[in-house]
DNA sequence: TAGATTGTTAATCGATTAACAATC
DNA sequence: TAGATTGTTAATCGATTAACAATC
């Protein structure tokens, strides 16, 4: 449906769709099942003009005179994002962050993890809810013989280049990047990144120039 | 200087200004010491016009026909985000997430870590670098008798919001939230959120609609 | 039906890019 | 000086907001 869009959606729009969704999934817990654009704007703080017109890229999901079928828009929105898919994913890198980061994806459906590789020899072989730390020189071999959607980068700044660009030449199709620089991947390769430094400076930023 | 602009700076400017740090920084270990906007602008996949706009909101750091001097502008850079003052900060929730934020936390210069906060019986009194893990319910008490710049949420969604109350209350001016909701801080306090889902999200978006 | 609220077009606002005079 | 590159103004582009006809 929202496949064959002939015009791209801007990148501000899908960044505010995780948004819309789990403002949609807390309406849910709370039983609520119908929600007008106004009443959206009032729990999100975006305006109801915005919320209609970026919904509306993807199609009507509202109806006249009522508003908007919460389950059924949290699906959409849910599918528009792709979690209706599932996703074959590798970590590379379980220190602090890639144990953080192992933990928290074991409750998120659709995003298995099937491989994790570290060279600390302190925890290869060490095993997080049935899989077992594998040495990282393994992991060309993997990549070979599994097909891995999604490489997680939790490694430091300086191996994460090299493991950026093995895991592009396994095939992924996109990175989710911990470590703090700025990868090059080839064009076909889309590349997510967090960035701790940058968001705890931006903090910084607006703790000294507030309301500036 | 740049202090008493009389405009306000964009938000897309100042996220964009961590970035330049980081070229910066990069460029000044590789032993450069003089860097033109079209080059900057080659490094960091922003046009050299953009890169110029921006730093001219808080100041003439550059010199025509020769470009801008690397080490004074990282200077620069980090003075207008704030980055030579020190910050207080306290963590809340020492879970793997908790204690990846913290081991981060430890090399950053300006942002000390004074105190953890947990409410699992596991982990209080457990330490890390000489930070003791202490019980939650001193929290308040902790609040009253120092002062604390930055309060660190890395609690499961359910307390974060009351957590967040705490912090307020104590007199922080910027929250960094890691729970996967949208606190409700007051107008003074400064949120910084760190959504995981929003980006893994926004990374199987573009997976599944790459150029689109 | 009358009232409410969407979908969508038009107007506004803000951010990015282009151009070039100033000047090192 | 001549060449290079900034700082800044003007032009363009894109995103947000406002308005309202369509319609449930």
């Amino acid at each position: 449906m929202y496949s064959k869009e002939k015009q791209r959606v801007s990148p501000s729009v899908i960044r505010r769709l995780p948004k819309y969704r789990r403002s949609l999934l807390e309406l849910q817990s709370r039983g609520i099942s119908r929600i007008s654009s106004k009443e959206l704007s009032r729990i999100t703080g975006l305006t109801a003009s915005q919320i209609r017109q970026d919904l509306n890229n993807f199609g009507g999901f509202g109806q006249q005179g009522y508003g908007y079928n919460v389950e059924e828009l949290f699906k959409e929105v849910g599918g528009i994002l792709g979690l209706d898919k599932e996703y074959n994913v590798v970590l590379v890198g379980f220190g602090n962050l890639g144990q953080a980061v192992a933990n928290y994806l074991q409750n998120k459906i659709g995003f298995n993890l099937s491989a994790i590789f570290d060279i600390n020899p302190n925890l290869i072989g060490t095993e997080l809810r049935g899989i077992t730390v594998q040495n990282f020189s393994g992991l060309n071999q993997f990549m070979r013989e599994n097909k891995v959607d999604i490489g997680i980068i939790a490694t430091d700044k300086s191996s994460a280049q090299s493991v950026s660009n093995m895991l592009c030449a396994g095939g992924v199709k996109g990175i989710w990047n911990f470590a703090p620089l700025d990868l090059i991947v080839p064009y076909s390769v889309v590349l997510e990144n967090v960035h701790l430094s940058d968001s705890l400076y931006t903090l910084a930023y607006y703790i000294n120039n507030h309301g500036k």
